[in-house]
Parts: C-alpha cells; structure tokens; sequence
DNA sequence: CAGTGGTCTAGACCACCGA
DNA sequence: CGGTGGTCTAGACCACTGT
C-alpha cells in the first residue's frame, strides 16, 4: 500500500504535466487540499513538499504554491542519468554490446573504492552504448563479488539494475557521482568513435545499498558532443 | 529564531564531524532523541531527514540511523560550486579578473533565456578566474536589469552574491545547473590559459528567486583539467 | 485584518528487524 | 516479542503577505 502522501504528489503531478494547473498559476491552500483530499495538513505539506524537491512547484509564505514552468526543466531533475534514459529521451535507436564479464582480482584502486580485502574478488563488466549507429559511451562496472554472486553475459545485456533490484533483491539506495574529463585511453579509442576528440567526460559513480555499503562503483565514459547533465539544487539556507 | 529542527540537526552535524558519532554507528532512536533533546518525536524525524538528505545519515527502517563516513564525501553534496569553494579546497592564492562590466540590450538568446522583452536591459560581466598563476575560468555573467538596478566593478572584483542577497536583498531560491562540454571560443583562447585543450566545461547557471522570477543566467567556462563536479542523489522510490 | 505557509505537539497505528 | 523508523491525525501558535 503506497503512503497517502505520494498518491496526493503524484495526482498533483498529472495535474501539473497535463497543464490543468499551468505555469505560474498558485495551488489552493494547504487547507483546502486537505479538505479535498480528505487528510490532514502535515500530510498535504510532506506532499508539496515533494513537489517542490523536484521542481514543480515554488513555496512562498505568505503566499501560496507557485506552478513552475516544467518546460524549462527538460530533463530529470538531479537524480541519476541511465543510458536508457538518454536514449528514450533522444527516441534513436541504439544497442548495447557486452565486451567483457570476468571475475578479477581487484587492483589497488579498486580494493580502495569498494572497501576490499586483498582475498576478495569482484566482478568487471565492460559494456559499449550505441546510438544511432555511434558508439558513444564506454561503460565500466565492478561490483563487490560478495554481494552480487552470479553474474552472465545475457544478464548485462539487458539491464543489471532490473537484475539486482528484483532478482536478487538488492535494495539499492543511493549514490555518488562525480564529474571530470580526461584524455582518452587507448581502450577509449579502441572502444569508442571518437572522430578526433582529444577529451572524454567521465562520470564515476558510487552506488550504496540501503544498510551504506558500497557495493558498485561504475565509470562512464562519454564522447564530449554527445553529453550533457542536469542538475536541480535549491540554495542552502 | 531559528526552528528546533535546524537547531537539533546542526547539533548532530557537530557530533558526527568530530567524530563524537563515528561511521558505523547507529544514531540514538527517535523516542530517545525526542526526550533527550525535550520534544515531540516529528521535529526530532525533520532533523534526520536533513541528516539523511545532506548525506550525514542513512535511516534503516526497524534498524536506526546509521552514521556515514564523511571521509568518502569530500566535496559539498550536490548543491552550487562557486569559485571561492573551489578555491578554498585547494588552498592556492586566487585572483578575479574583472573584464567587462556593461549595460547591453540582449540578443535573442538572452531574451529567452532570462525571460525579457525587447525593451529591457541586461547586466553583462566578464571575469576570468586565476587559480595559482593559471586562468582556469571565464565566467559570464547576465542579470535582469530590472531586478539588479545598479552593479560595478567594484561590487564585482567582490562576490556578487553577498551584493545581491546583503546590500538589495534579494531572496535567491534555486539554480538549475547544466553541464556540457563545447569546443573553445575565441574569447575562451583569448582570456584562458587553455595550453592546447581542444574541448571546454560549460556549466550553465538558471538562477531564481524566490517568487520563481528568474533573474541570471551564467556561463561558466572552465579548462576541462581542472573541472570536477559532485553530486550525491538518493534513488527515486 | 484574514489567509497563507512554517513549525511544533502528543498520540496513534503500521511494517519491519532482531532476539 | 519489543524496538525501530514510516505514516497519519487534529489541533495549536507563529511569521509573513496582501488588502
């Protein structure tokens, strides 16, 4: 049973993305939507609350609840980028091609960004991102063999996360990203159609589960042309 | 008069960054903070959901409140990188160029983006950022000039900033950042130390204020070596 | 002034975890 | 089973906005 809270955010969302409550046009008070609703008033709050995390709306005192323009925001408010998305997003074709699914013996840098012991193992997949005919991004994931046991070819075919998520029913939590450019390697040139780019966006990603292990680390290494990240941050009081 | 929730949230910041509260370990339960720190249980919960969203915690429902290491988290969390952060991370003498400080009439690009009309001014600033003898950043800066009546030079060698939200008091709310990476421009070669870099990291600023006006918009155009960027995103439910 | 959102309370029931 | 965090309620007072 899903909490009431969501259910009202998400009714409100629909309300938002269809232009029923178009851009700059003020919500009805938290009283109201209470009312309709048939709820209490913490509960419609911890709903505009999530609203506005995510861009929908804009809070005044004093005020009201601002409808803000979506169009503005075109792609997902911070919040973790999938190949999946960039490519739905972009409506190309595209294709994923496993190169590589092998148990290693960790080197020092990656016994240092999973939190190893030297007798542990851990997975390496190396996956290339195809769009529209362009290899675009080169993909490198390790993930901690003593979470994720079993690991094939045709699983990383399709999505891992679908995998881990409900197959195995890791419970994925959060994660860290980071963002640098570098000069490309030769697996970059290898890997990739660089057509002559002299630099590569790489985003290195630390993926937790719910009890704070580290579990993956993962890096994604784009063509310069073909990138792009968004971000959505409220400012610190 | 700050609220309870801030009061009791910074309290724990200070607990956990001394290590009073060292990684690994599980927070008091909520009932016990609650009388501890003598108030109800829902303000007590408010400040561990700004613990977990700013990455100090991670709440484990039947569980507790698990402290984070703060270690792997070096950079702020998510949230604006400015020059003086940057700057103040890694401890080498920084200057501010000032280039251009003018009134124009924008162009086309500009009137979209910061929502103008063909009768109104904009503010444009030029500055280029100097890390250890290098100039690593152009900035460019636009604001409505309806909103911003006056700036100088003077006021811009400074931070903005503490101008716009101390001495006219605006209310700055959010920004949605972008990042892309471009070929250099003229002026980029021009005003940049760009020692053969054949890309640049733009980062592009929305900023708005509180009643969700948007009154700037920034370019900030960074040498790709020197570019990082970090944000910590929980998994969308 | 009345209406808005921001904070706070005391108590309730639930789902989940570990012993 | 008791303890944990997650949700929800009904009511209260406050600071702020507009008229």
């Amino acid at each position: 049973m899903e909490s009431k809270y969501i259910t009202i955010y998400k009714k409100i969302t629909v309300l938002i993305e269809t232009g029923e409550l178009p851009a700059g046009d003020t919500l009805p008070s938290e009283n109201e939507l209470a009312n309709k609703y048939d709820t209490s008033r913490e509960t419609i709050r911890k709903a505009l609350n999530l609203l506005a995390q995510n861009g929908y709306i804009q809070k005044v005192r004093g005020k009201g609840s601002i409808v803000l323009d979506l169009k503005k925001f075109e792609f997902p408010v911070s919040g973790l980028i999938s190949f999946k998305e960039i490519a739905e997003k972009m409506e190309k074709p595209t294709k994923t091609i496993v190169h590589e699914v092998s148990l290693i013996k960790p080197d020092h840098f990656l016994t240092a960004q999973l939190n190893l012991t030297d007798k542990d193992y851990a997975w390496k997949v190396v996956r290339t991102r195809e769009i529209a005919g362009e290899r675009i991004i080169l993909d490198k994931d390790f993930f901690n063999k003593n979470i994720v046991d079993i690991l094939t070819k045709e699983i990383c075919e399709q999505s891992i996360y679908d995998y881990l998520e409900n197959k195995i029913g890791l419970a994925i939590s959060f994660a860290k990203k980071e963002i640098v450019v570098e000069e490309p390697t030769e697996e970059d040139r290898d890997c990739l159609n660089l057509d002559g780019f002299s630099n590569i966006v790489v985003i290195k990603n630390f993926v937790y589960l719910e009890d704070a292990t580290l579990f993956q680390y993962t890096e994604s290494r784009h063509r310069p042309d073909k990138f792009r990240f968004v971000d959505f941050a409220r400012r610190k009081k």
